[in-house]
DNA sequence: TTGTAGGCGTTATCAT
DNA sequence: ATGATAACGCCTACAA
C-alpha cells in the first residue's frame, strides 16, 4: 500500500507542494450525499433530487470543484482529446487547416493536441506513438509522405482522417482537388501566352505536390511544350538558388507554377534578385491563397484551397467515425479549389521573350 | 460493481467494438513475471534482472503493448501535457511563438494542448477550465486582455508562463521589449523627416499593443508633433475603411507604425486603394518580420521580435516553475527587438508632402 | 431516488 | 530482485 501523507493538516504536507484539488469525495463530504449522487448531479441530474442536486452544485462551487479528467478517462477508456498531427504549422494553409480543426473540435467539446512534425520521419514516428499513449479519441493526420505509417493508431482501434495529402488504407481523407487545380493554374498560364511553364513543387514522395506536377505536366504536354520541373526540399538552404540557376539555364522558364506559397516567396525572391517582374517579365501563380497575396506588386494570382474548410471538414468526418459504425467504408472528400487571377500571372499583349 | 462482457473469447464482444489494448497484466502473463516486474523493467529497468527484463520487452513488443497515458497518470497523479492558450494561431508571430513552445515541449518529453481563443473573452475562459480539468503539467498563456482570470489554472497549482502580453500576478512572463521597440520604430520614422507618423494600434485593453501605443505617443510628443493613434478591433470587418478615412481626414499621417504584421496587410491594402506608395508617398514600419516582409515593393522595414525564442524561452521557464521550487519569484524575460530598415520607411529626398 | 462498492490500468510500497 | 496489492479519482451496476 501506498505511504501517504497524512491528510490531516499542514504537518506532512511540505509547503511547495501544490494544493490538492478538491476532489468527488470532499464535494459529497460537504453536500452531506454520496459521491454517487455528486457524480450523478454534476452529469445527468435527470436522475437526481433537484433539492439535492442544487446542494451539490452549491457545494462544488464553494469547494472549487473540477472534475479531474485523467480518472473520468481511465473510467471511461476514452479521452476528449484529439491530435493533430501535420507538418508545417508555418505554412498558412496548415495554420488555417489547423483553425479549422480546433474550431469544430472544441464546438464537439474536444481539446486538440498539436504535433507539428517539421516534415521529419523520425518526429512523426514518435508523435504518432505519443498519440496513441495519449489514447486520443481520434486524429486528423496530415502524412510527411506517401509512406509513413499510421499503424499505430491504427492498431488501437484510434479512427485517424488523413487531411491534404492521400495515405491508403487510412480510412477517411479530404483533400482539395489538387490535378484539376495544377491543370487550370498551368492552362490559364498557356492562356496568358506564356510558352515555358515550370512547376516548382516539392520531392515526390509528397502525394499532393506530386499530383500537382502531373496535373501541370499533363497540360504542357499536350500541348507539346517542355516539362520544367523543381522539386525543392522541405529544408533547402538554398532554394532562392535553384530557382535563379533555373533562370540562368538553357532552357530558362518564362513563367511559374508553385504548389505551395511558401514556394511563392522563394520565387518571389529570387526573381527580384534578377530584376524581373511578375505579371511582365514572367508569370507567377500558386496554390494557397496567403494573406500576402493582394499586397504584392502585381497582385498574386492563385488557386486558392478552402483551407480552413478541409480542417472542418475533417473534424466532422473524425467525429462521425469516433460515433459511428466503424463498418462504414473508407470516404474521400474532395474540396474544389478556385482559381483567382490577380496581376502575376499576366502577360502584357507586347512582352518581349 | 460493473458488468463488463466476458473477456474471455470474441463471443461476448460486438463486432463493432474497438480491439481492446492489451494491458499490463497480458505482457505479465505473455512474459511470465508479476505486473510489477513488467512495470518496473519499461520504466527503470535498474533494479529487474536483464534476462527477464529482455523477456518482458520482447513480450510488449510482441503484443504491441503501449502503456496507457490515462492510468499512468492517474497513478502518477499528473500529466506530461502542456497547455498553449494563445489568442490568434493565424498572427505569423502567434504562429512561430507557437512553433518554439512545440518543439521545446517535444524536447523536454511533454505533448502540448493548442488552445486558439480568437481574442475571445468566453472561449479564453472556456479553454483555461478545459485545460485545468485536463489537468495539464503548465501552460503557455498569451491572455486575451489585461483583465484575463487564469486563477482556473493557479487555483489548481498549475504552473502558467504569460507570454507576449503582460497579465499580473501570474507567474512569469515572457516578452519582447514593445515599449522600446514602438520607440526605435518611432525615432526612425522622424530620422526619416516624416512628420505626422501615425501608430495603428489595437484595443487599449490588449497590454502589448498599449506599450507599442505609448512607446510612439512617447517620442512625437518629445517631438511635439501629433498622436494619431488609430485603434482597430480585432474583429472589425471595414478595417481598410479605418485606416481610408485616416488619409482622408484633414489631420493625414504621412507615415505608420503598425503593432502588428497584420495591421501592416490593413494598411499596405488601403494604400494600394487610394495609389500611395510606401517608401516614397508614405512611410511604413511594421512590428514583426513576417516571411512576405521581403517580397512587397518596397520590401517592409520592421521592428523584428524573436518570436520562436520567445516560445522556447516560455517553455524553458515552464519546465523550471514544474520542477523547481514555487518559492522563487515571478521572473520576467525580456527579449530585445530588432530594427531592421527595408524600403517601405523610407522617405526620398524631395518628397513632396 | 440514493448509497455501496468494484474496477478502469498503472505505479509504488511493503514484504518476501 | 520479485511478487502481491493498495491506491490514484471517477463512474455505474446493483442493492436498498
Amino acid at each position: 500500500m501506498d505511504s501517504e501523507p497524512p491528510s490531516g493538516a499542514a504537518s506532512g504536507r511540505r509547503a511547495v507542494m501544490p494544493p490538492r484539488m478538491p476532489r468527488l469525495v470532499d464535494v459529497a463530504e460537504a453536500a452531506q450525499v454520496s459521491v454517487a449522487t455528486v457524480s450523478r448531479a454534476l452529469n445527468d441530474s435527470r436522475t437526481v433530487d433537484p433539492v439535492l442536486a442544487a446542494r451539490v452544485r452549491t457545494a462544488a462551487a464553494r469547494l472549487g470543484y473540477r472534475p479531474n479528467a485523467i480518472a473520468r478517462n481511465l473510467r471511461r477508456r476514452g479521452t476528449r482529446v484529439w491530435a493533430l498531427i501535420l507538418t508545417n504549422i508555418d505554412n498558412p494553409f496548415y495554420t488555417a487547416l489547423a483553425r479549422g480543426v480546433e474550431d469544430a473540435a472544441s464546438e464537439f467539446g474536444y481539446s486538440v493536441l498539436l504535433y507539428n512534425t517539421e516534415e521529419e520521419a523520425l518526429r512523426e514516428r514518435r508523435y504518432l506513438e505519443a498519440a496513441a499513449q495519449e489514447r486520443v479519441a481520434g486524429a486528423v493526420l496530415v502524412p510527411r509522405a506517401n509512406n509513413s505509417d499510421a499503424s499505430a493508431l491504427l492498431d488501437a482501434g484510434i479512427p485517424v482522417v488523413v487531411a491534404d495529402r492521400r495515405l491508403d488504407g487510412c480510412g477517411d481523407f479530404v483533400t482539395a482537388a489538387s490535378y484539376e487545380g495544377a491543370v487550370t493554374a498551368t492552362e490559364h498560364l498557356l492562356s496568358e501566352r506564356w510558352r515555358r511553364p515550370a512547376c516548382i513543387s516539392r520531392p515526390a514522395d509528397t502525394p499532393t505536390a506530386e499530383q500537382r506536377r502531373q496535373g501541370y505536366q499533363a497540360v504542357v504536354d499536350r500541348h507539346g511544350l517542355p516539362a520544367i520541373v523543381c522539386q525543392i526540399p522541405f529544408h533547402a538552404q538554398d532554394r532562392a538558388w535553384m530557382v535563379e540557376d533555373l533562370l540562368d539555364g538553357d532552357d530558362a522558364p518564362d513563367s511559374f507554377l508553385t504548389i505551395d506559397s511558401m514556394l511563392a516567396l522563394v520565387v518571389l525572391h529570387a526573381l527580384r534578385r534578377r530584376r524581373l517582374r511578375t505579371g511582365r517579365d514572367v508569370g507567377l501563380i500558386s496554390f494557397d491563397d496567403p494573406a500576402w497575396a493582394q499586397v504584392v506588386e502585381p497582385p498574386l494570382s492563385v488557386v486558392a484551397q478552402p483551407a480552413y474548410e478541409i480542417g472542418v471538414a475533417a473534424a466532422r468526418l473524425l467525429v462521425e467515425r469516433i460515433r459511428g459504425v466503424p463498418g462504414a467504408g473508407p470516404r474521400t472528400v474532395t474540396m474544389s479549389t478556385a482559381l483567382i487571377v490577380r496581376g502575376s500571372s499576366r502577360r502584357p499583349p507586347h512582352a518581349k521573350v
